[in-house]
Order: C-alpha cells, then sequence, then structure tokens
DNA sequence: ACAATTAGGTATACGCCGTACGCCTGTCAA
DNA sequence: TTGACAGGCGTACGGCGTATACCTAATTGT
C-alpha cells in the first residue's frame, strides 16, 4: 500500500546510475575533477561509498559516464545546413560544453586514449559525415580531423586569460623581473590589454579568438577543396 | 682522503636534483604518468621515499621540475631565419619531445592551468619574438599564438592510430557493429588503411598529417600578414 | 501462500598514495 | 674540539579505490 515515496523508512530515492552521473558531473563542475572521490560523491548522494558499485563498475566507467553525459549536451547536427557552417555550428557548440565543464576536456583527453567511448565515436561519426555530405573527400576529410584535433603546441593556452593564475596583485618588483625576463610576453600583453578599452578588466576575448582559429582553418580547407574540384 | 665515489660504505651517488628529475622523467617514459609515484621514484632510486624530500619540495613540484626538464630538449631557435621556418622547425621540435614523452602534453597542460614554469614561458617568449621579428604586428601575433595553442576539438587524436588501441583483432561481429553504428569512421578507416600499400600495417603517417595542420595555419597566417601589408 | 531470488545498501578491510614529523649520522667549518 | 648542517631513514596519519561478505526488503515462480 505504501507507495516507494512514502515508505516508513527514510528512504532516499532508489539511485540509479543516471543520478550517480549527474551527480559526480556536477560534484567535477564545483570542486574539479582532482577532488571527485568515490567517497565523496557517496557522501554528496548521502549514501555509503560502496553503494556506488552498484550502479557504476568502478571509477574509470564513472568517468566514461561522464563523459557520455556531457557529449550528449552538443548540439545536434542540422540537416541541410552547407558544410563549413554546419561544422562551425557544432564545434562551438561543443567549446560552450566544454566551457560549461571545465574537467571534461582532460578527461574526454585521458579516457580516449584508453578506450573512446561511443558517444566520443558518434560525435565523430556525425563530424565525418557533415564533411563527406559537403563533397570533401576522404583524404581532405581526413586531414581536416587531424587538424582540428591537433594541438600544435600543447599547452599556452591560458597564459594570458589570468596573467598567471593567482589572484593577487603582481607586485611591482616582481613584474618589473617578469618583464626582464619574458620581455616579449610582457610587450605582448600590455600592447594587448591596453588596446580597445572595452575589455572589462584584463585579458582577451576568448570567444573571438577561438573562432579566428577555427575560421582560420575552415578557411584554409575550403581553399584546398576548392582547388581540387 | 676517501674520493667521494669509493667511501667505504655502500654509498650511491649523494643524488642532487637533477638526478631526481631525470629519473622521474625515464620512470613516467617507461611507465607512464599514473604509475610516477614518490615511492616508485625512490626505489627506483634506491632510496627511501622521504630522501625525496630533500631535493624536491613535494610531488607538484616534481611534476614543474619534469617540465623543465623535457622543455629543455627542445631545440633553441636559430637567427636569422624567415619566420615561418623558424616557427616550423620550432613546432616539430616541440613535438619529437611530445612524443619522446608522451606523459608531457597532459603534465604541461594540467601544471600551466595551475601555474606555468619559468621553461614554459620561456618558450612562449622566443616565440613572440620569432613572430615579431618577422615583421607580424602585435594583434596577428597575438591571434596566432591562440590559434596554435587551441585544439578545437579537444580529444579524436588517437582514434585512428590503432584503430582502438586495444592490441587483439577486432572479431568479425564486433565489427559489424561498429560498421553499422559508426558507418562514415568506418568507410574513412577502411578507405585510409586500404590506399597506398606504402603504409605499414593501418593507420596513418601522423607526421604527414601533423605538419599538414601545421602548415595549414602557418599559411593562413602569412596570407593574412601579407593582406595587413 | 510461501519460498527463493534478487536489487539496493552497508561495514570492514587491504594495499596503495602523498607527506608531516622526528631522528640519526657522517662531513666540515670555526 | 665542537657544533651546524646536509642527506637519508622510520613511523604514522589521513585519503584513495575497491574486493568481499553481509543484511534487508521487495519481487517473483510455483
Amino acid at each position: 500500500m505504501a507507495t516507494p515515496a512514502d515508505a516508513t523508512r527514510p528512504h532516499r530515492a532508489p539511485l540509479n546510475t543516471q543520478a550517480v552521473l549527474r551527480a559526480a558531473v556536477a560534484l567535477a563542475d564545483e570542486s574539479g575533477v582532482d577532488a571527485l572521490s568515490m567517497r565523496k560523491l557517496a557522501q554528496a548522494l548521502g549514501v555509503a561509498p560502496m553503494a556506488l558499485y552498484k550502479h557504476v563498475d568502478g571509477k574509470d566507467e564513472l568517468l566514461d559516464g561522464m563523459i557520455e553525459v556531457v557529449i550528449g549536451e552538443i548540439d545536434p547536427p542540422e540537416p541541410g545546413v552547407e558544410w563549413k557552417t554546419a561544422i562551425r555550428r557544432r564545434v562551438l557548440s561543443a567549446r560552450q560544453m566544454l566551457l560549461r565543464h571545465p574537467w571534461a576536456s582532460q578527461v574526454i583527453e585521458a579516457r580516449t586514449k584508453v578506450r573512446p567511448t561511443p558517444a566520443v565515436l558518434a560525435y565523430m561519426d556525425t563530424m565525418i559525415e557533415i564533411f563527406r555530405s559537403g563533397g570533401l573527400s576522404v583524404d581532405l576529410t581526413h586531414h581536416a580531423l587531424h587538424t582540428m584535433g591537433s594541438r600544435l603546441l600543447g599547452f599556452s593556452q591560458e597564459l594570458f586569460n589570468e596573467s598567471g593564475g593567482d589572484d593577487q596583485e603582481p607586485d611591482p618588483e616582481t613584474s618589473r623581473a617578469m618583464a626582464e625576463q619574458y620581455p616579449n610576453i610582457t610587450a605582448l600583453v600590455t600592447a594587448i590589454t591596453h588596446d580597445e578599452g572595452s575589455v572589462v578588466g584584463a585579458g582577451c576575448d576568448d570567444q573571438f579568438e577561438f573562432e579566428f582559429a577555427l575560421d582560420l582553418l575552415l578557411n584554409g580547407l575550403e581553399r584546398l577543396h576548392d582547388a581540387a574540384s
């Protein structure tokens, strides 16, 4: 007679796999992926650590499940759109997801090296489909994927965003030492931050920079495609 | 009278910071960075775990030191070379380093988010110098750095290299299921691996793909630079 | 109607990890 | 001679992932 909701004991809702994954994503979003442990996650769900293993095979599979969740947040491709626009929208949507979940980039990269998850494979599959139905050759599509997947430097992205990462103003002495040791960085940063007063504090417009890179690349691919026709 | 080398007790060489860092790099190279623990490193050096803390401040600082070591392996810039060639050589040299130390990319990215090491800053500084002395504007240099630092996808790079990561041949049934679920990936992979019999097993020429991406980007930057002149 | 199965949660324990703290022992300068 | 100190060691603490065994309530087959 008792419905599952008003059972006599302080039953919390019986906790399925999706709930575990969503809680894990939320916890990683707010505390960082390093602070995501099975024990902390269990505590956040009001449950003993080992209870999680009834719903998830282990930490690696938990991470894979979290990947599935966030990849699912990327907008699906719209049919009947020109390939360059379609790719552009998809990549920008993926970027929005990565900004919402700062841990995702690192986790996806690490886990994909071991074994790509179905959602990652599906994402890649639709990307290929867009290129191919846009008329790009197999070879050019292949090159395009590699080009968009490579990072060429492997780091550096976050150097300007917060000018160092810590929050306090650099005291004059250290900033003078900085200017001495890294004159080119210093010159570039001051030039950037002093231009166009529109930018709020310091730093640059990341969205603009991202689209700059994306368009540079897409235009290059289009040029190659046109030349081949 | 006893030289440090022939001391009476089984003294191993007194173990300085550089030796610790080099051992850590070697251990990460052969066992992966996940298997690199202070305890394992100490064991590899024939020393108690806590001995390391006399030479390194902690694990994070150990990782920073390892970054300094591998960044030091990147060829220094040669003066008097045209900017595009200079950048090209530097980036390819950095890539060789990253191939030698598969853990480096991940570690550098993670630590740079916290605080960039001096070597990373110095590397960036010389990159900026090359662009600027090549005549590129501050803005274009800025864009160039972002473009080369962004990955646009964040993953996917390793999908083709080993067609899945595990070593056994996929049995016919699973590969049929693959072909059904990811038709575009399947089509692309089979087309790539069946072309040009020159390629040994399966997979593609990573070096070629990397240079393709690099040149696509450098040519795009050059075009923008010429248009601005 | 009742026994058997099972799904969901728990408690305990093992072996790893990073590292704070204190101690010991040679070496060498004053 | 003495005392500082550099280098190394042992112990211990809290946190981690997770194997194993156990408990309880619901569900199901007969």
